[in-house]
DNA sequence: CCTACCGATCGGTAGG
DNA sequence: CCTACCGATCGGTAGG
């Protein structure tokens, strides 16, 4: 008669979900099973079922959570009065320091998503979608007011989120450097590369 | 008695190395089926077997091809007379390129070599850590002499590696730039982030 | 190259 | 929350 253990802000199904994550981060969504699962939670398989429908509501709760968080990021840079440059630095860091403390939910929801099931693998196809336009829009009003170099914006999104997503080997490497550093590094290097000299 | 076509040039196994690479990098290792495999290429799943050991054995041979043409690469790049910061850019534009060009081998040794079967998961990883290692060290010969702005070396490269496999989603946009261009804008933003001024 | 088939494992349910 | 269990699917083999 094992319980699942959840400290005093969370809910069996916020535990659920964080526990899965991790494990999804390790094993893949798919090489991942519920057995796994419940046994880094210390009960058995079928006794998740009363606290989470399925395996593929996990995944859809992991993503959409990531999803909202950076969707109410980028709201709040879009209103704040700020060189264009300025708010894709913002950007920028929202997400290295996401991937920096909250690695394995925005780990799984980008690299795990193609795994949802219909119609939350179109919703999150398009709230992706979206994001990364209203990203690209940014940078090409910087292109615009010459703070940034003339370069394809998409571009620009596309190689930003990538390599933010890079962070995953620094957690895997034995010879971190502070996180930080990590940060900075990071911004010298994207955001020069846009700057306008 | 369907039969497995493989152009002149390559045999049956190469053929179903091609297919599976293509199914890796739609589904990923572990969601593909043997059934799914074979169907694409017109047979029965039993009868892949005449050609190929395991599918374990299809993930390994795709990735450790892929390690071999880097590994080749850099040390063409080494040799070379040339400051350090263009030996940077050749090995960018090499990653660039292959991702344009032969994206499903690259992406699926990139996203699934986890899920490879010892000792092949071991060697795998430190073919990867040693390839990193040389690329951070010719980066650091490009911050000791001056070419290159001072930044950490780990982080340089995990950035460059990664904003890389981002072509992933140029392969996947409906309105696409030009494969050239792309090159040239992804070595701008991520040279430029490094060349000092 | 195919038919026929196996043992293992999966996500999930019934019933308590 | 557990025991007991199901149908489906998987990688792979035997034998021709």
């Amino acid at each position: 008669m094992a319980k699942i253990k959840s400290s005093e802000n969370s809910t069996k199904k916020e535990t659920i979900l964080e526990e899965a994550a991790r494990l999804f981060y390790k094993k893949g969504f798919n090489a991942a099973s519920m057995r796994d699962l419940a046994e880094r939670l210390g009960v058995e398989a079928a006794s998740l079922y009363n606290h989470i429908h399925s395996k593929a509501q996990i995944l859809k709760d992991i993503c959409m959570k990531v999803a909202e968080e950076f969707i109410a990021n980028i709201e709040q840079v879009e209103a704040a009065e700020q060189p264009a440059i300025q708010k894709v630095e913002e950007l920028l860091r929202f997400h290295i320091r996401k991937m920096i403390y909250k690695y394995e939910d925005v780990y799984v929801s980008d690299r795990e998503w193609k795994h949802l099931a219909e119609p939350f693998l179109s919703e999150y196809r398009e709230l992706r979608r979206n994001y990364r336009k209203r990203f690209a829009a940014l940078i090409e009003q910087g292109v615009e007011r010459q703070e940034i170099n003339s370069i394809n914006a998409s571009t620009a999104v596309l190689i930003i989120l990538h390599a933010v997503s890079g962070i995953e080997s620094w957690h895997r490497s034995t010879q971190k450097i502070t996180a930080d550093l990590l940060e900075e590094n990071m911004v010298t290097i994207l955001v020069e590369g846009l700057r306008k000299n």
